[in-house]
DNA sequence: TTGTACGCGTTATCAC
DNA sequence: GTGATAACGCGTACAA
């Protein structure tokens, strides 16, 4: 079924049918409804390849999650939330979205080379891209608007990206421990290639230095947004005997709160702690956590729109949008 | 860029370079390298479409969620292990991913027809299909391959699919509890449009028989896989006094871990139990989970696999595969 | 081993 | 309002 079969049926020509398929003006009444008719009786769907040759347009965006296992295992909730958002938008103007998902370990020449040559997508949403993988060389061969959600380390000014306020959510964070009167507050921090914990970081100074604490760098252990290094990460810093940590993510509080449990100290009672995310599990921990909530759900929605408004042209130029935070005071930081 | 630009840089016909780029034999090795240097030399990529359109084969897959939030905030992990497993082998087969999402409320007629009737892919994932979602009904239109992730409630011998064992599974958990010596085994169970709480209480139904112990409708409480089924089955089936518990889902088992607490009783001393999945959170607990871990990511690398051979003709028929669980014994079942 | 010519199903342009 | 017809970029018989 095409749309030669369809006019046939319909007693007009193919032109005519593809006007009705597509809206546009210029066709009788009478005409339009007598190859609706037909269109309907046949189920007929017009073939996405063959326009998509003419208009060189897609209706789908890519989104690329180039490190996807990392993003699987460190937060559960974060990549289903995220999609979520985009998946929503995307059914609003409908797009379609093809997913890319690339390999942790092992960065792969060849899933860079796919992501940026193909020619399936007319536009891509790049999640969590770390400054040190392959892809951020190859960005520039890229032809098709890209949205970043997360603030990429590098060319920031000139890539569009949708991220939360991660300075004032670490700022935050780190003002309601000093406000519960905690002093000697450690930070667990995430990688140095990630804005986001860059930014955490960034906002954990700022927060001390506006009480007039001095930053004392032995109690930040750089690390990662995995368990494996909050636990780790607390282990080192229980040395300096800390009354508070401001952990990068939720994921690594539960690593550092079961290693201050091994260690025979109690949270929030010795040590305070604070996360940042609001995942699932916060609310279901013993303590439950406090935390610094992120609206991922709704970072996904906002670069899918920016995206589609890019490759429709409705919108221009690099776009960025900060969304902001909240603290949700539960047990961990002993404020509750 | 196109097949014909490139044949003039390199001094050959358009047919040339079609069959250098797919690799077709009948080309002398000169001309092959001369072909291959100017592609790799303008970085070119053939238009996806155009070959599409001559092919038929979008060498891509069509992943189907029909109700994307229910899945995303039952089991945060589930999905992003299915997707892995997914992305495993259609990375490994270089296939792409279309992503489908649709919402749980508002069952939508628009979904399921641009589900069915899109030809942007050669096969279709769909993942945990309810009984009553209008897709069923449209099952019959799509004429692409079709690999479900769990068993359909119907058509299960025209459709392939791939799912764990659910009443070994289920069989094995309330095995388990009898072997703990516990006796009045209640059951929390999921929705009877799914076929994997339908068959785990056929598992149930079939340990209490082998072991002798009556079947008690009492002590089953039909629900669904949520944290707040299990929370509200608990509450219910608590005036039964049942001294043990098998959850359909570890969500739903959390949910009653909480309403026996309570209750002012504890898990496992007054009530064992037991659920279903393993997923992360399971391990952070307190008590610890008891669990059936089923292999999700495997369940995704499976579906695809058996998806694109379908596709290309090297299977054939419905396919049925069933995978293993294993029993996982932690704190909540007194056991440990 | 290489080249020619046709067709895939649409949209866009132009004539009527 | 409507209908021919020329692209779009590729794969593929068939001819050379």
């Amino acid at each position: 079924m095409n749309l030669e079969d369809i006019a046939r049926k319909a007693q007009v020509s193919r032109s005519t049918v593809s006007r009705v398929i597509n809206n546009e003006p210029y066709v009788s009444d009478r005409t339009r409804q007598r190859v609706m008719k037909v269109i309907e009786q046949e189920r007929f769907q017009p073939n996405h390849a063959a326009r998509t040759l003419v208009t060189r347009r897609n209706e789908t965006i890519g989104i690329v999650i180039p490190t996807a296992e990392n993003i699987f295992f460190t937060d559960n909730s974060y990549f289903p939330m995220l999609l979520a958002g985009l998946g929503e938008t995307t059914r609003d103007m409908d797009y379609a979205m093809l997913l890319w998902l690339g390999q942790a370990t092992d960065y792969d020449e060849r899933f860079v080379r796919k992501v940026t040559t193909s020619r399936q997508n007319d536009g891509l949403i790049i999640a969590s891209l770390p400054g040190d993988h392959p892809l951020f060389a190859h960005l520039p061969d890229i032809r098709v608007p890209i949205v970043m959600v997360d603030r990429p380390v590098r060319f920031d000014d000139i890539i569009s990206y949708v991220t939360v306020d991660n300075i004032a959510g670490g700022e935050m964070a780190v003002n309601h421990l000093i406000r519960s009167g905690r002093r000697r507050i450690a930070h667990i921090a995430g990688q140095e290639t990630i804005s986001d914990g860059r930014d955490r970081l960034i906002g954990y100074r700022r927060a001390l230095e506006k009480a007039g604490i001095p930053y004392d760098p032995d109690l930040v252990h750089q690390g990662a947004f995995t368990r494996r290094h909050g636990y780790t990460g607390m282990k080192h810093l229980l040395q300096f005997k800390p009354d508070a940590i401001f952990a990068c993510g939720d994921t690594a509080a539960f690593g550092a709160v079961q290693a201050i449990h091994e260690a025979g100290l109690s949270v929030p009672d010795d040590i305070a702690i604070i996360g940042f995310d609001d995942i699932d599990v916060a609310t279901q921990s013993n303590p439950t956590l406090t935390t610094i909530r992120q609206p991922v759900q709704q970072k996904g929605a906002v670069a899918a729109r920016i995206l589609i408004n890019l490759i429709e042209g409705h919108l221009e130029g690099p776009q960025h949008v900060l969304l902001p935070t909240e603290l949700i005071v539960r047990q961990s930081c002993g404020a509750a």
